[in-house]
DNA sequence: CTGGGGACGGGGCCC
DNA sequence: CGGGCCCCGTCCCCA
């Protein structure tokens, strides 16, 4: 046997040992569907299963068993593939999905080469797009979409994968040894078949369950990622809006080696069935979360951002309209592109200091803040009557504040604030301050002006109820950039 | 199981 | 061009 092909036989024979159940001690449940392996071949393979197969590494001897309900068992069975073979199965239909599950298990490779796929089709839609601007309207009609393409070539690790070399038959990428040279790959038919891959697969709802049912800390770094269901023109863009576990951008999904992993409370995902000790897994943050490019960067570094003319006004005035180079949206203005685009970057600048839970937008925040903790709603949260300062009171429940009527009141027998001091803060009282611990946010207190003193130092400027905090996400430590007084 | 309401995200558009 | 308001759709919780 040639020494050179050694690991290959020997990645082989492993594979052929999980084929037949030979030796597995690992059981993965995925959406049901039970896919037998090696503990320490996933131990090697992916950063998560080191993470979790490490803690467990010294008690268990026996079986163990995990499940996972955040991505199909499909792509599962793609990764998985992928780690006893070395061959990644990539479409354009699963490398969302495929890049999704990669990032959650910690692949980097396997990102990589997602990364490159998803590259190559934006670069290859790109250039599609330039030809579309040079030729006539007759030449697109009779060449243009519906082509598809196919190439396939190797090129090094680091490198992008070259377009020019056409191939015959491929209808997935295959990623070979460390060196890619099998990859092949498949021109979506369509531009957007990336996203629209991600919105018909099943496994986004199941991120998105698990982040909306996720405590607020959890849905504040995972971004709220919403495929819509639908169908209408305005439900197309968000449909198809891939946002929120995988990035978009070239520079989104950069992995290099000093990427900021960050770990933590607030961006661990748990899968619900490991058999050790949960606690364990608690305590330690599993899901990195690569550095993204903000939407400000992606506008400002993206080329002649399709500008799309929509017609003719009335006035002969060509209309132009704005195209969202990552999914089927336009816009009017290029302001609202911007906006739209941190959709797609996932970025959440604007934390409220209360829960932590982040926004994209200062608008949201404010909302969020006088419904949630500033009792913003005149109305009894029991029997939803209007209530005064006379009628009711306001009750606080953790960082949540409400009103509630003396009746209610009366019945639930809670503590209250007298709703004038309430109004009194809002106006020109002291300001609510939220003071986040160092190191552990689930600690954070609120303080409510002169009446909970605290060790925390109150902001000079008391005129503001909420801290408005701009965040920097691609920023390690959280940047206070903006601190703005008042929102009424 | 279902309908109503709250919370939230996102688009359009005015200022 | 940013801020802000309005509106609508979706998800989730709860009765």
């Amino acid at each position: 046997m040639d020494i050179s092909s050694y690991h290959s036989h020997l990645l082989q024979q492993l594979n052929e040992q999980r084929r037949q159940d030979l030796f597995c001690d690992c059981n993965i449940i995925v959406e049901g569907k039970i896919f037998k392996a090696h503990r320490n071949v996933l131990f090697a393979s992916s950063g998560y299963f080191k993470m979790l197969l490490s803690q467990s590494s010294r008690e268990a001897v026996q079986l163990t068993t995990a499940t996972f309900e955040v991505f199909a068992p499909d792509t599962f069975k793609v990764i998985l593939d992928f780690v006893y073979s070395g061959k990644l199965s990539l479409t354009g239909q699963n490398v969302i999905e495929v890049m999704s599950a990669a990032s959650y298990l910690q692949m980097t490779d396997v990102i990589s080469v997602c990364k490159a796929f998803i590259k190559s089709s934006l670069d290859i839609s790109e250039k599609e797009k330039d030809r579309f601007f040079s030729l006539s309207d007759k030449e697109v009609s009779s060449n243009g979409a519906d082509r598809s393409c196919l190439y396939g070539a190797g090129w090094g690790a680091e490198s992008s994968p070259p377009h020019s070399h056409l191939a015959s038959d491929v209808g997935a990428c295959m990623v070979g040894g460390s060196s890619w040279n099998d990859y092949n790959y498949y021109q979506p038919t369509q531009k957007n078949n990336l996203q629209q891959g991600a919105k018909r697969d099943q496994g986004q709802d199941c991120i998105k369950k698990r982040v909306r049912h996720g405590d607020l800390s959890e849905a504040s770094d995972i971004p709220n990622y919403k495929p819509r269901k639908s169908g209408d023109g305005s439900g197309d863009a968000r449909a198809s809006d891939p946002k929120k576990h995988f990035p978009q951008s070239e520079e989104q999904v950069q992995l290099d080696p000093d990427a900021e992993y960050q770990y933590g409370l607030g961006t661990e995902r748990i899968p619900r069935g490991w058999t050790m000790n949960q606690q364990q897994l608690e305590s330690r943050g599993a899901v990195f979360k690569c550095k993204t490019s903000t939407a400000d960067e992606l506008y400002a570094t993206m080329p002649t951002i399709l500008g799309v003319v929509g017609g003719w006004s009335e006035d002969d005035v060509p209309r132009m309209r704005f195209k969202c180079p990552f999914c089927t949206h336009m816009v009017k203005r290029k302001a609202d592109l911007k906006r739209h685009l941190r959709c797609h970057t996932g970025e959440r600048p604007y934390p409220c200091e209360a829960c932590g839970k982040r926004f994209t937008r200062l608008e949201h925040l404010r909302s969020h803040f006088r419904t949630i903790h500033q009792a913003g709603k005149p109305v009894c949260r029991k029997c939803k009557r209007h209530v005064t300062e006379l009628t009711g009171q306001v009750v606080q429940e953790g960082t949540r504040r409400y009103r509630l009527c003396n009746e209610c009141l009366a019945e639930a027998g809670v503590d209250t604030i007298p709703i004038e001091e309430e109004e009194e803060e809002e106006d020109d009282g002291p300001p609510l301050v939220f003071s986040p611990e160092p190191d552990e946010e689930k600690d954070s207190r609120w303080h409510f002006g002169d009446e909970h003193k605290s060790d925390v130092e109150m902001v000079e400027d008391g005129s503001s109820d909420l801290i408005i905090q701009q965040v920097d996400d691609s920023e390690d430590d959280i940047e206070e950039k903006e601190i703005k007084p008042t929102v009424s």
